[in-house]
RNA sequence: GCCCAGGUAGUGUAGUGGCCUAUCAUGUCGGCCUGUCACGCCGACGACUCGGAUUCGAAUUCCGACCUGGGCGCCA
């Protein structure tokens, strides 16, 4: 019976592992093979006297990255990692494994990473890069324990769809048999729909496609975007739930990956403090002002040089507030006292931006007019319009880009790193 | 979309006109080695992205193609 690596200790008596062959030593009477599994690696001792020399030679001839399995007896031994050894009664080779390989599991030498990409299956097999996806994942669960826990009801929109959602950004345009469509770049339009539909706090978590040619760190084609709208809430009630979810998806990591963030032998490691500061847009501004050459006027968008000179100056994740109305998106809800300004956000760590949201606009002639002044045609929207005029509760809401969360928290240089397979400009392989 | 940088063994690199029959590491193959843990030692194998141009001579200069990385804009 096959057990983890982890689970063989210095007290088990014989052992059965599978894994790959990570490396093998052979000192002559004596060699070492490594193997790895999902849980570690542990090694198999084969000294020349006391093993058979079928499975002496056999050893000598495997592959590094072979699949193998390996029983035997469990000897508790000081000099060896982790304070075991498996002296092998069986040895057998599942499934044998090409050389050279396309670039080295065991890191002796480092790998660019274009070719790790090309190579994904290998390039995951290397624990620190495992570490991450394992990471991901505990974050995806905790996204979801959190928002069921606190009422919120999982949906899914469709991802092919007749119309943008916003204008701006590029769309990849799609055949779908004689009429026009796109990959959608978001599923706001659709999650507010849901609140007209009575739902009340729903949540999504997938994927989003931006037809966008940029050539970055932090940007991908192919994103994972976690989305959330609340009835009868406004931009602070949402903003809330977001900082408390950042915060429980670090504790969860924190408490449930230890291993994995030790694979990643991550400098620091530590669960941000709620309330992330609010700072207004026109304070935002003055920051980058004071801090940076570039000219930046009230009224502008937030660029690079300006985002980062004001992450320096927060020093940890704060949201921007009270955005001008003309540079957010329609559906952002303007003041009542001063409707120049908007009850829009964005989450912000002081590397990029993670999450934008606001509280969305839900009277039909402000949405229309608001449609209107973007130079959008309200006619190609009206899927989208109708339920507003059928009922519509305020709502707000947020999107929150997954890979950039993990990005952050771990401290990943590139977004690609984030994504087991990334699309990005020039890579659709594999 | 604009701009910049780059492409050398399987992998990661050195090499800016002749000293390149191309460096080093890792790997692979062969040999030696009973406690390695980046095992060590000896030997071998393996590469200048493609096409054109300049030149007595090009990995190195120029032009084009292809591929890649990054910055900006925009955004999650």
């Amino acid at each position: 019976m096959r057990i983890p690596v982890r689970e063989v200790t210095p007290g088990c008596e014989t052992a059965e592992i599978c894994g790959f062959v990570h490396e093998v030593r052979d000192l002559g009477g004596l060699a070492f093979l490594l193997v790895r599994d999902r849980t570690g690696i542990i090694q198999v001792t084969v000294p020349k006297k006391k093993v058979a020399p079928h499975i002496i030679d056999a050893v000598r001839d495997v592959s590094r990255e072979s699949v193998v399995r390996v029983k035997g007896t469990v000897r508790a031994i000081d000099k060896a990692p982790g304070g075991r050894e498996i002296i092998p009664e069986v040895f057998e080779v599942i499934s044998k494994s090409e050389s050279p390989l396309p670039l080295d599991v065991a890191e002796k030498v480092p790998a660019e990473l274009d070719t790790r990409l090309d190579s994904r299956f290998l390039d995951a097999r290397r624990p620190r890069v495992a570490a991450v996806f394992h990471i991901r994942s505990a974050v995806a669960q905790a996204v979801h324990e959190y928002l069921f826990s606190a009422g919120f009801v999982n949906i899914t929109t469709p991802k092919i769809v007749a119309a943008a959602t916003e204008g701006g950004t590029e769309l990849f345009p799609i055949a779908y048999f004689e009429k026009e469509a796109f990959l959608n770049q978001s599923p706001q339009l659709y999650k507010q729909m849901m609140i007209g539909a009575g739902f009340e706090k729903v949540f999504e978590i997938g994927p989003i496609f931006r037809a966008e040619e940029h050539n970055t760190t932090k940007h991908l084609n192919e994103a994972t975007s976690i989305d959330l709208e609340m009835a009868f809430a406004d931009q602070n009630t949402v903003m809330e739930i977001l900082e408390d979810l950042i915060v429980s998806v670090y504790r969860k990591v924190e408490k449930d990956c230890g291993p994995f963030l030790e694979a990643m032998e991550l400098d620091g490691f530590s669960v941000p403090k709620t309330p992330f500061p609010r700072l207004p847009y026109a304070e935002a501004i003055e920051i980058a002002g004071k801090k940076t050459d570039e000219p930046i006027r009230y009224g502008d968008d937030i660029g690079t040089a300006a985002e980062k000179a004001i992450g320096e100056e927060m020093g940890g994740h704060y949201f921007i507030v009270d955005w001008p109305t003309a540079i957010k998106p329609y559906y952002a809800m303007p003041y009542e006292d001063d409707p120049s300004i908007c009850r829009a956000f964005d989450l912000m760590h002081p590397r990029m931006e993670l999450s934008s949201g606001a509280q969305r606009v839900h009277q039909y002639d402000l949405l229309v007019a608001q449609i209107r002044e973007k130079g959008l045609n309200p006619e190609s929207f009206s899927f989208y319009l109708t339920p507003f005029r059928y009922g519509m509760p305020p709502h707000a809401g947020w999107g929150l880009g997954m890979e950039r969360l993990v990005m952050t928290m771990l401290g990943l240089p590139n977004i690609r790193e984030a994504v087991l397979f990334p699309r990005d400009r020039h890579r659709l392989v594999p």
